[in-house]
DNA sequence: CTAGGATCCTGTCAGC
DNA sequence: TGCTGACAGGATCCTA
């Protein structure tokens, strides 16, 4: 779920609320589950937020006592801020009897302006923690809730000054942004029989795309899903950067493809997917650009969408 | 070294 | 209804 995009639009959206003074100090970690989170939950007690970093997927928030949390949502983590005043308000419209469902949702829309929310999109936000939530870090002035249904995602804490040295981080390519399409090309040259779907979800590749932003930078780029790295043309290879760049652009200003502010009564589910997916998850109907109807197979695992007719296939010599 | 498949988990949905 | 298998916006580990 969060791409380069959505991991980006958290960023900038926490940065609001953690910090210095808006978060406040750490005050306790709740680790709810295990795996979630990597170290001793007691070397950030008492530190600020003094900013949030991130390298491709990978979210870092960095502390005033020169630790790191590097999170990473992998397929299904959220994170979730609130204010104490959201939980205060929150716990009385909870608690409160006699009022309709549709009047609580009401209730905690006016409350928007206290919360932030990202990563992949859920209903039944309003409330946490619920069964999914893993940690909770405990601010002066509010909550954060890392929630993950799969428990890929995780925290870990690190040192500031080893973040970079960290086994995924250091191993990570250019962003489609700072690349050019000579590099990827040569690098396509040292995977020729690698299906070039799987290729650019490598993220020692070209950083930042996921499953979503990979079939629409092809589809961008009319390049079938299925062809061989080694069967792709300079020009193509350029095509898909500026590809990659152009569809996550519309995605970050577009807020990311998943919740910004998460407890809208009218469903969750973000805007990016209605508004600009040329592809993805439209199988079945009409291509945009031709009006043929978009084709959903399996590449490398993963399920592809493509038009057969912009994104023809070109057999090996 | 590359390429492909299994794997970590929980939840949901289609089909019987 | 209940059951079953497939599948899910990621990355890593294992095998050939």
């Amino acid at each position: 779920m969060p791409e380069l995009p959505e991991v980006e639009t958290i960023r900038r959206g926490l940065k609001n609320c953690l910090i210095k003074e808006k978060g406040g100090k750490v005050l306790s970690v709740d680790v709810l589950e295990k795996k979630s989170f990597l170290g001793d939950p007691d070397d950030i007690c008492g530190a600020f937020v003094d900013g949030l970093r991130r390298y491709g997927k990978a979210l870092i928030i960095d502390l005033s006592n020169k630790k790191s949390i590097v999170c990473h949502l992998r397929m299904t983590g959220q994170l979730v801020w609130w204010d104490s005043d959201y939980a205060k308000k929150a716990f009385k419209i909870k608690s409160a009897s006699g009022v309709s469902k549709e009047e609580v949702i009401n209730e905690y829309d006016n409350l928007l302006e206290h919360t932030f929310g990202g990563g992949h999109p859920t209903d039944g936000l309003m409330i946490l923690p619920n069964k999914q939530t893993r940690v909770i870090v405990h601010f002066e002035k509010g909550e954060l809730f890392f929630n993950d249904q799969r428990k890929f995602g995780f925290m870990k804490l690190l040192s500031t000054d080893m973040v970079e040295k960290d086994s995924f981080i250091c191993k990570l390519a250019k962003e489609p942004w700072k690349m050019s399409g000579d590099e990827l090309y040569g690098k396509l040259q040292r995977h020729k029989n690698s299906v070039i779907k799987s290729i650019i979800l490598d993220q020692t590749i070209i950083c930042g795309l996921g499953n979503i932003y990979a079939d629409e930078a092809l589809h961008y780029a009319k390049i079938n899903p299925s062809r061989r790295a080694g069967t792709i043309s300079l020009e193509e290879a350029s095509r898909l950067v500026e590809g990659a760049r152009v569809v996550m652009d519309r995605s970050l200003a577009a807020g990311g493809s998943t919740i910004r502010n998460y407890v809208k009564s009218d469903g969750t589910k973000g805007d990016y997917l209605e508004l600009f997916a040329e592809v993805f998850n439209r199988q079945g109907k009409e291509c945009r650009e031709c009006g043929t109807k978009i084709v959903k197979i399996k590449v490398g695992g993963r399920g592809t969408h493509f038009c057969p007719m912009c994104q023809k296939d070109v057999k090996m010599k």
